[in-house]
DNA sequence: AAACCATTGACCGCAGTGGTCAGTGGGGGT
DNA sequence: ACCCCCACTGACCACTGCGGTCAATGGTTT
């Protein structure tokens, strides 16, 4: 990456990346244009490279840059020991939405180096940093599980991946009624329509709590 | 599509429509190449042209033949009317992962119309066909709900969305273990590790009445 | 005035596209 | 033996879009 990218205005910079990111995320490394990233960033070609000498460049910066900034998001949770099992997915789900709310672009792109088959282009020192993150949050994560207050008549680990599903499902569903919303975001206050997706999450944590806990029957004991 | 082609024998056909769905399945009606399926199809690519016309018709007749195909698979399904919501998911699972074995690239295909924003290369006649058919199928499984069983302390839409990406997770797991195994099935007795991914499915289901059904309690009153 | 340097966009060679068509060769009719 | 038919081939076509280059530009500093 040249000197003067980072001398760049920090608008003008983010401009950039996130048209990358964009770009990168929706088409994959192969099928991303450099045509269409400095359409999007509104700067010319000749820019582009001399920024980042070349596409390859350029990607790996962007994954470097995508993992320090997750790490830096993210890091605190995995430290954190809130004990509650659905509490520390609603944690998560939280700190992944806020995320994603500013910076849906680089999630979309995570997103896709995590489920990229290729990984030639990845140099190795970026893939080195890629594993080991994610080698460390999964075991930072293992060691949290406490599936204790779980019922008794389900395998845990079945439970534990439907559970998973679920909460992929409900997050999907979730970010989708984001996004039909955002031009509303631009103009209204948004810490209402926030705190709406948000007392929904609650309640739909506490029916997972209803469903997966184990002193709870199936007849309605509490509301 | 040209009336030769029609007269070719079955597994040759089979080959080139195999190879069209597949290609068109992993990369989307723009990307998908006529080069790589001549290739997969071991055909020459004026033949590919002059058994259909154009990439579109060809995309176009493929659509309505895997319409047909999975309305003759699925049909009956639609008609018959098991009363058991989870049955009936059993039933619906049972005749995918059927297909899915025998026809994989098929489903794989739908699927990716089945997304595809950009329908402008759908012929209008076949566009309304394929409208007809998921609207059709919609209403008659709206029809069939009957939710009666369910507990009734959680909202029976959730309970209804939760299933849903349940199974859905259930089933991409399941078909991945398949393809992991799938060289087996080459020489192996088919049969055998059939039987195992049904048991282990009828155990889901299982799992999932005693979760979402009102007469169980947490704890374990029934293994 | 001169040197500097961030920025531009026309341009390059190339890879891969959907589609074409003169040519080929085996089978059947005469 | 002949020829005609026609399914089939693959070299070829015009074209698009790619990653990458570089002479030209123009504002700023010396």
């Amino acid at each position: 990456m040249n000197r003067v990218f980072a001398e760049l205005p920090e608008d003008k910079q983010k401009r950039i990346l996130n048209a990358a990111y964009a770009e990168f995320g929706m088409h994959g490394y192969k099928n991303a244009s450099t045509n269409r990233m400095v359409q999007a960033a509104g700067i010319s070609k000749g820019t582009l490279f001399y920024y980042f000498n070349s596409k390859n460049e350029l990607f790996n910066d962007l994954v470097d840059r995508a993992l320090d900034s997750t790490v830096a998001h993210f890091g605190a949770l995995l430290a954190a020991n809130e004990p509650d099992y659905f509490d520390r997915l609603l944690c998560i789900a939280k700190l992944k939405l806020e995320y994603q709310r500013e910076n849906g672009e680089v999630l979309r792109f995570m997103g896709m180096v995590f489920v990229m088959k290729d990984r030639s282009h990845l140099r190795p020192e970026v893939r080195k940093k890629y594993d080991d993150i994610v080698n460390d949050a999964r075991k930072k994560v293992a060691r949290q599980e406490n599936l204790s207050a779980f019922r008794t008549d389900v395998d845990p680990v079945m439970m534990r991946r439907m559970v998973g599903w679920i909460i992929e499902g409900y997050e999907k569903d979730m970010v989708a009624r984001m996004e039909a919303d955002s031009d509303v975001w631009q103009s209204a206050d948004i810490g209402d329509s926030w705190q709406k997706y948000w007392d929904d999450y609650y309640q739909f944590i506490a029916v997972l709590k209803r469903i997966f806990y184990k002193d709870n029957t199936g007849e309605a004991d509490e509301k």
